[in-house]
DNA sequence: CCTAACATACCGTCCAGTCGGAATCTACGG
DNA sequence: CCGTAGATTCCGACTGGACGGTATGTTAGG
């Protein structure tokens, strides 16, 4: 095996574009913890797909975990804004559920590397990263049950099916996208969007 | 730090029960997997769990892969022989769905590391192994497909959702459940399995 | 010329898998 | 029933490599 020295990309000709690299190295990350998850994907390996060295990622980061929070971040940031934009435009419970869901899919499909990730490597966040993630996703879920609630007293909503149970199939349903999702061409995004919504609203049997 | 030396178990005062061993092993090794995944586990670790030695693990298992193909196939045999039952004991697809959907459910809080190893976990499978869990769930997958086929067919489920994504919400719901329920007593697995069922067949907007 | 932005060599640790041997079990001849 | 040879089951020290992180040197920008 040769030595592990390896040719960094040195960008144009001699030049620090700090923001550039720091990307680069989230992007790669991002990509090989979706592939191979966060203990399948060493250190040298995302320095590699970027084209740097080690020296530059430990100077971006403090560590390995510090990404894979980041990662976490961003995904969480993502769905909260979605779902603040839908509770202000849209009134009935029906509608903002409906729209919730069809959002949801489309944000699986459009990050579906962290999805992938955050899902599946969570457990490998400890300490403060950990306790922050928690606490942000126990918001989106209580907004959820929220609009669930709030179409059961409507007399929207089937009261007969307990509200963390619907609100917890129609997460599930969503996030589940990832596993099985590929944008082949075969099928659009907003089709399956629209599909899950009409199976969580309607249901599969004909009325 | 003292050597890595420990008391294995050295069973009811020097006999040896191989059966005994390996189903420790495995059930040491299931845990472990499902709470802190495969590459986050080390083969130390399940060895001392199950009160043995690295002796022992190599002489029972060819290597740590092998144990998480046999914890795969295990489950898969589970759920095919719940699908064979059901579609050998009901007609109607409405009812062969809602007995699949609750079935799953079931299985789920039943075999819950299973499932976390299964759908995590899936990655690190290479080669034969790997290939033959693909063959086997695409084999369930076409089963339900045709349920749901055969019910638009005979116009008893809603023509215009995509039968792949239908199925793929309810496998998707019934799969999540494993990353939520926990048997604490506020919540039955079948009251659990009857409102997902429900939400799948009927939906969640009163008619 | 000082600091940010890297590069590179290196360290301590951990870990999957190996190997020689010890303990135990089984089969069988006497 | 006894003895014993061979196979099975398990022990535990060991190896070679990989990996996260560090320390120190080098280069570019203000």
């Amino acid at each position: 095996m040769a030595p592990r020295t390896q040719t960094p990309r040195r960008k144009t000709r001699g030049s620090y574009d700090p923001e550039q690299t720091r990307q680069l190295l989230l992007d790669s990350a991002l990509e090989l913890f979706g592939d191979q998850g966060f203990h399948g994907t060493s250190v040298q390996e995302i320095v590699e797909r970027a084209q740097v060295t080690k020296g530059a990622f430990y100077h971006h980061f403090e560590s390995k975990q510090d990404v894979l929070s980041l990662i976490h971040d961003e995904f969480l940031d993502v769905q909260r804004e979605a779902i603040e934009r839908i509770l202000a435009e849209v009134d009935s419970p029906v509608e903002q559920l409906r729209e919730v869901i069809r959002e949801s899919v489309l944000t699986v499909t459009r990050y579906r590397q962290h999805v992938a990730v955050f899902f599946q490597e969570r457990r490998y966040l400890t300490g403060r990263p950990a306790a922050d993630v928690k606490r942000k996703r126990d918001k989106l879920d209580k907004a959820m049950d929220d609009i669930v609630i709030a179409g059961v007293e409507q007399g929207l909503f089937d009261a007969r099916i307990t509200p963390r149970v619907a609100v917890f199939g129609v997460v599930g349903m969503s996030a589940w996208v990832h596993q099985w999702y590929r944008e082949d061409g075969t099928m659009s995004a907003e089709q399956v969007a629209d599909d899950l919504a009409n199976l969580a609203l309607d249901g599969l049997v004909v009325r």
